[in-house]
DNA sequence: GTCTATAGACTGATAGAC
DNA sequence: GTCTATCAGTCTATAGAC
């Protein structure tokens, strides 16, 4: 990493602080991530974050919805890719899900750092956060089960809703590179990455066609 | 949740500060939290904490080894049980790894709050954090993979890695209740983390029984 | 072992010059 | 829109009385 990559003069004021508080947050949380830190990485004026956002939480937000409305377009084009279509098969469906937040992961300029922030912001475990996530995405996750649900009619609406949360666990996970497995010095961090896609859709799959229901399902 | 909960009287100031601190750390993070909240949720005084732990570091990582050596021993003993047998089932591996785990979210006096703070320690992707982990951890997962191993003849040991990485994923996932699924209010919290391990450990073992191998992990 | 008091550094936010 | 200077508050850590 160099000294200040996010001060590119190309940009302006209010993205280099959005690059830079991204990537500070990822590293040391909101709350250990200072707006000294963050003005410094930038290359502005400490002023400029209250000036541009209005305080440290507006900040955050902003941080969030610049990638959110990215990733949640995404998804959906590559569902409305596969959906409704004849030969489509839940390996499909599981891709158009998994792969735009990997892809995200890989992204130069940030979205890798995004990543971490997003799985830091799942273990903050803010309400107000999750409200934000659920309002935005919400409707996200619907779609994606009622595709499901047409592949797998022996599932009910509600083991369809456990799967998925369990796929979105392992996916996060994933993403943030939390896993045990290091990359292995003669493999690129892309081909890593696109492994551990294929092995996660492939997991995913085989636990989403499992045609065993849990009894304890049936106390809901 | 009563306005003191980590301030009862038979124990002892160490273990107060423990407590509050662990609860503290899994709301607001270990940046978040600070002594002085520390200790006036212990209801010590905030010197106590440099006295009985030197600094804050040393009391997080304190926080970690209470819990730690506790799941490490309850998931060894259980794995011990079913190794070996010969009825012995994937389901029966899994349930070792995953119950004690989830077991712990739901111990009374503390447990529900650690694994928060351990979701966090993985987002927080810190590599000291890592190691102390991988040191402490490192038999325990590869005793699993053995015995993943020897029930999956099919699978090479890397697979097995790969699998067992997206298990712990999920359960990471699960333990912290990062889940869009939201417990109803006719249903306890007990009976709702059960449902949660049920439908883990079966989506667990029809992704770790799928005999479909990745040609991406050809590349390793 | 527990307390008060405080050092010394850092925080988010803002007023006001340019 | 960017700057300096600063306020008022917080933080960890410690010295020293009891």
């Amino acid at each position: 990493m160099t000294s200040a990559p996010y001060a590119s003069r190309e940009r302006t004021t209010k993205e280099r602080i959005l690059g830079a508080a991204e990537a500070l947050f990822a590293t040391h949380g909101f709350a250990g991530a200072s707006l000294r830190q963050v003005t410094a990485a930038a290359r502005v004026n400490l002023a400029a974050v209250n000036y541009h956002f209005g305080s440290k939480d507006k900040l955050i937000e902003e941080v969030f919805r610049r990638r959110l409305d990215e990733l949640n377009t995404r998804r959906l084009t590559a569902l409305g890719k596969v959906t409704g279509a004849a030969g489509t098969t839940l390996e499909d469906v599981l891709d158009a899900y998994i792969r735009p937040a990997l892809d995200l992961s890989r992204t130069d300029g940030g979205g890798a750092a995004f990543v971490r922030v997003l799985a830091r912001a799942y273990a903050e475990h803010n309400e107000t956060l999750r409200r934000f996530l659920s309002e935005n995405y919400g409707h996200v996750l619907r779609q994606f089960a009622t595709e499901f649900a047409r592949l797998l009619p022996g599932l009910g609406k509600e083991e369809i809703y456990w799967r998925l949360d369990i796929v979105t666990g392992a996916l996060t996970y994933a993403m943030a590179d939390f896993g045990v497995i290091q990359r292995k010095v003669d493999v690129t961090e892309r081909d890593h990455r696109e492994a551990a896609a294929d092995h996660l859709i492939r997991f995913a799959a085989a636990g989403m066609r499992d045609p065993t229901v849990s009894h304890a399902a049936a106390s809901h």
